[in-house]
RNA sequence: GGCGUGGUGCCCAAGUGGUCUAAGGGAGCGGUCUGCAAAACCGUUAUUCGCCGGUUCGAAUCCGGCCCACGCCUCCA
């Protein structure tokens, strides 16, 4: 089976081949550790995390760096106004990265190198591209590379950088650059930057804010590697700029897939730190959503196609969830009769099939998740009617564990052995009471239930207990 | 000014020339089941895919124009 991604370079679906054979090396821009990262942000670790679990469900191995910016602009001014020194500033947003990372269930990378610990090999990098007279120095002693070398500055963004109208929002007193659209590789030391600086060859100052992922992706990957991927808005400069950067420095291809991934919108608008309407993964905690629940409306929109963010989407995503936890514990139970087998169950592999070819197809989450649907809705229809063997139960259990393997929600737990005994003990008089047909007090002790949180529900074996 | 993306039912969302009188999910409504519920199942909610033209035997899908929304060209996932 073919899988094929979009690939923002050629702008269409390229049937993807790894350089080698079993293994996927992928570079996927992380954060930069000045705040807490909002659920945009996470749109786009969710999808690289889709696509790396993708890569793995179908049998490669993966090799994944994610970097941290922990110095640039914005780290170094919120840390000055923090009166924090840098590394201990970034450290706290480093931390909490990872832990909404834990929450939100994304696999960690392979490699998650920050930008202060390669400092080394950012100036190594500069130096090669002094060397190769694709950068120049300036006044101030800044290092920048000259777009005017790289004759294909602006093939992946396809920007013709003489049509562009610089100037407009370019900050012209950038005089010492040669061009406006140059780029920084290296910038000395000012007053602002305080502390942070780094010797180098060309004095005390501090990387520019792309060299990082030249440099790291290098080191970690390779001068050429499979994958590298990012917000859309990664694309253009960032992208690009690496591009430029590293093909002048090492005279090779740099990335042979480019995967970009859209926007988390809110209103119609892109969800953003500056514009300040954005929502961060315990905000949304705070609030009584799970991360089952956010992670489910991140992933179930196409990663090319725009998402609106909702509180509607995240209750929608509350009810479908719970859907397959009851349904998963009518599985559980089914699992453990001794009931005969009364239907072939064939139909499992079709749906397995399906949904792994949908995945393999530039990740169409949404063609994959009807056949998960629609595999539940199959077998509840056999739980209800002819009843269905354990063995096929566990069968169908386990089509839902490997679709786990890339979405990531589900709960398969079984419910719930921790619950309270006053509540086992109110289902156990209602129970009773039902058999009775004392139903005014079965009524009343699941009232209560209610009041506590718990819902009841009546199945051949006796009751259940769900939380609410 | 340049470049780009998108507009599919109440909401979310696939499909990109015929199997589409448009998958799937959520929600609503009707029903089966139940003491009543819940869960589950069945039925139902777009002869239509922003609008107007065109190409074609045939278009949601291709072409042209228009309207609307969003984004990039500046840090941003």
């Amino acid at each position: 089976m073919d899988i094929q991604f979009f690939d923002t370079m050629t702008r269409e679906k390229r049937v993807f081949n790894p350089m080698s054979p079993n293994v996927v090396k992928m570079y996927t821009c992380g954060p930069t550790v000045y705040n807490y990262a909002h659920i945009g942000n996470f749109r786009a670790y969710i999808f690289e995390d889709i696509l790396r679990r993708t890569l793995k469900y179908l049998g490669y191995n993966v090799t994944q760096v994610m970097n941290l910016t922990d110095v640039d602009d914005k780290t170094i001014r919120d840390s000055n106004v923090a009166k924090t020194p840098l590394k201990v500033y970034t450290k706290k947003y480093v931390d909490a990265f990872f832990e909404d990372l834990k929450r939100l269930n994304i696999e960690k990378a392979e490699f998650y190198p920050a930008a202060t610990d390669h400092v080394p090999e950012m100036i190594e990098l500069v130096k090669i591209l002094i060397d190769k007279n694709y950068a120049y120095k300036s006044e101030d002693g800044s290092i920048y590379f000259s777009i005017s070398k790289f004759p294909d500055y602006g093939k992946l963004a396809k920007i013709d950088m003489q049509n562009q109208r610089s100037g407009a929002r370019v900050n012209f007193d950038e005089y010492e650059k040669d061009s406006v659209a140059d780029f920084a590789l290296w910038k000395a030391w000012t007053a602002d930057d305080g502390d942070v600086a780094w010797d180098s060859p060309w004095g005390k100052g501090r990387p520019g804010w792309h060299i990082e992922c030249s440099a790291m992706s290098m080191k970690y990957l390779g001068k050429t590697f499979d994958i590298h991927t990012g917000g859309i808005d990664n694309m253009f400069p960032h992208h690009e700029d690496e591009i430029a950067q590293s093909e002048a420095a090492n005279s090779q291809k740099f990335v042979n897939y480019w995967m970009h991934c859209e926007y988390l919108v809110v209103n119609g608008q892109k969800m953003s730190k500056s514009l300040g309407n954005f929502y961060t993964v315990r905000d949304l905690i705070a609030q009584g959503y799970s991360p089952e629940e956010i992670r489910w409306v991140l992933i179930s929109a196409h990663y090319r196609k725009k998402l609106n963010f909702t509180f509607d989407a995240l209750k929608q995503a509350r009810e479908t969830l719970k859907g397959f936890k009851s349904f998963f514990s009518r599985l559980n139970e089914a699992v453990k009769t001794n009931k005969q087998s009364l239907v072939s169950f064939d139909f499992v592999n079709d749906h397995i099939n399906k949904f792994k070819e949908a995945m393999a197809d530039d990740l169409n989450i949404s063609e994959a998740l009807a056949s998960v649907f629609s595999l539940e809705k199959e077998t509840n229809k056999l739980l209800t009617a002819p009843g269905i063997g354990a063995t096929e139960a566990k069968t169908v259990l386990n089509a839902f564990t490997g679709f786990n393997a890339i979405l990531g929600v589900f709960d398969f737990s079984e419910e719930p052995d921790n619950v309270p005994s006053e509540i086992r003990e109110l289902a156990e008089t209602r129970h009773a009471a039902r058999k009775t047909k004392d139903f005014a007090k079965a009524d009343s002790a699941r009232n209560q239930l209610t009041e506590l949180g718990w819902i009841v529900e009546d199945i051949p074996a006796g009751f259940k207990l769900k939380k609410i």
